[in-house]
DNA sequence: AGCACACACGCAACAATGTTGCATTAAAAA
DNA sequence: TTTTTAATGCAACATTGTTGCGTGTGTGCT
């Protein structure tokens, strides 16, 4: 899936700025901080890259990817997620060490006894401690 | 348990401040974040309470309540967190509507098959959805 | 009780992160 | 190509979190 793709797919205008960024979302297979995206953009726009990233959301080609870490993630959506609700039922690895954040689509979060009266929208499975790199 | 009685057993100073921090937290059955203690102190200083909090997580009053939204939050430890380790390993029930949290003793979080080399240190798993209130 | 020491407090200054409004520019439609 | 519509870039501002330092307060000691 190309960016242009992505883009078309999903309604969107194609700009440079919009390309850039998926394209690096497709480079890395991991959740990315704002940071992480504005580092690797030459001349990136703050305010844009807030108002890029909160469309892609809204429209449906990330999802936020919640970790447990005090920052903000997003991740590429699996191609599931569409404008009415992302299915973000999956699971994130965060790493202490690092800060890097990963996917693990095997996990199945468990189901749920809430109280009475509370509905579940959506669930959140985080593992928190030492990716392969920094466990040694 | 009296918020004087959590400082001494936890080898804390005695302090006006703290005392107010703690009989809010003893006050609410539910996570808390910075601008909820705030708002509760009449002339609550910003820096003296994140360094509160601070001290508090550190030495194992409370934990970092991890709830999927932006913003971070502590809660009161159950009893079991000590000065060494957080046994923070249970669920946490976010409302979308009202932005409460509140803990889940209940679920316990599933066992994990990590990729190879990940070693997993904690576990968080958060039900996002409404409350009994909200879901009306 | 009084004293000394360590620590907590309160303030200032700063850094990082996120939001809003508006003029300009670029993409899509006519 | 022209018109229309939406995205961009900039400024200004709001919120959230951090660091340094002088002052005040709690605790242990004599």
């Amino acid at each position: 899936m190309s960016p242009i793709e992505l883009l078309n797919t999903h309604h969107l205008r194609k700009t440079q700025f919009r390309e850039k960024v998926l394209d690096i979302f497709l480079r890395h297979d991991r959740a990315l901080s704002h940071r992480d995206i504005e580092s690797q953009i030459s001349e990136a726009d703050r305010i844009t890259l807030y108002r890029t990233l909160r469309t892609f959301e809204e429209k449906g080609l990330i999802h936020k990817a919640i970790d447990g870490s005090d920052k903000l993630k997003y991740a590429l959506c699996a191609g599931h997620c569409d404008v009415h609700a992302h299915h973000d039922h999956h699971a994130h690895f965060h790493c202490a060490s690092c800060g890097q954040t990963f996917c693990i689509d095997e996990v199945q979060p468990p189901g749920i006894q809430t109280p009475p009266g509370f509905v579940v929208e959506s669930t959140h499975l985080i593992f928190n401690g030492r990716c392969a790199l920094c466990a040694n």
